[in-house]
DNA sequence: GTTATACTTTGCTATATTGCCAAATAACAA
DNA sequence: TTGTTATTTGGCAATATAGCAAAGTATAAC
C-alpha cells in the first residue's frame, strides 16, 4: 500500500470513531466538561457496557482520554477542534434541508 | 425516538459518508475541482463499481452533486468547509502519533 | 439500426460494526 | 474477608458496509 493511502486510512479511522450518534453526543457533552462514564451512560440510555465500548472507541481514536478517581472515571475531549467540524456537517444538513423543501415547492406547482 | 436522537442520527450519517479512505480522497481531490468519475476511478484504481458506489455515497449525503456532458459525468464538490475538519483530523493524528513517541522513549529508558 | 464508451445498478460474499448479556476487574467500605 | 459501586471485557447474534463481477442504462458515433 502507498503512503499517501495509508494516510486516508488513518484519517477515515478518526472520522469514523466520530460517525455514530451516540460518540457525536459524548464528544459535544464533554466539550462542556470532563463527565463520568456513568453520568454519559445515563444521558444515552443505553447499556453500560455499550457506552464503555463507544468510549473505548473515542479513546483509540486518541479523541479523548480518562482519568480515574476512585471507582469513577472521567473522560475529558482532547481535540476540541472537532467541533467546528461538527457545525460544519450542521451546515450540510440545512442545505440538504432545503434542496428538500425545494424540491417539494416544485412539485407542488 | 427523541428529536435530538434523531438530529445526532442524520449528523452521524454525514460523518459516516465521509469516514472511508477513498471517499476522503474523492474530497480532497473535488476541492481541487471537479472530476469526473472515470478519472477517480482511475486515480483510485479500485473497480468502477465500486467507485461509482462511493460518489452515490457522497452525493446522497449532499457533499457533492454530478453535472453530466455528453457520456462522462463530473463530480462536484458541495462543501468546501469539509476540509478545514479534515485538518483537524491531521492534527489529531500528530497528537496520536507524539504520544506513541513518547511512549516509546519512555521505555527506552 | 449497431457499436463503443462511460457510468450505474444488481447480486453476491466477505468483513466490520453494533448492542445486549453475563462475567471479570478495580476501588473502596464495613 | 465480604459486599457494593463503577466500569470494562468477552461472547454472540443482528445488521451494515465494502468490493468485485455481471448485467443494465445512456449518450454519441457510424
Amino acid at each position: 500500500m502507498k503512503k499517501q493511502q495509508i494516510n486516508y486510512k488513518a484519517r477515515a479511522a478518526i472520522i469514523k470513531a466520530i460517525a455514530h450518534p451516540s460518540r457525536l453526543f459524548i464528544i459535544e457533552e464533554l466539550n462542556k466538561g470532563k463527565r463520568s462514564a456513568g453520568k454519559l451512560t445515563e444521558m444515552i440510555g443505553a447499556d453500560p457496557s455499550t457506552v464503555s465500548k463507544h468510549l473505548g472507541i473515542l479513546k483509540n481514536a486518541g479523541l479523548v482520554f480518562d482519568e480515574k478517581r476512585g471507582t469513577t472515571v472521567y473522560y475529558h475531549l482532547k481535540a476540541p477542534c472537532i467541533l467546528d467540524f461538527i457545525s460544519c456537517v450542521e451546515a450540510v444538513l440545512e442545505t440538504n434541508a432545503r434542496t428538500q423543501l425545494e424540491i417539494v415547492r416544485r412539485c407542488k406547482r
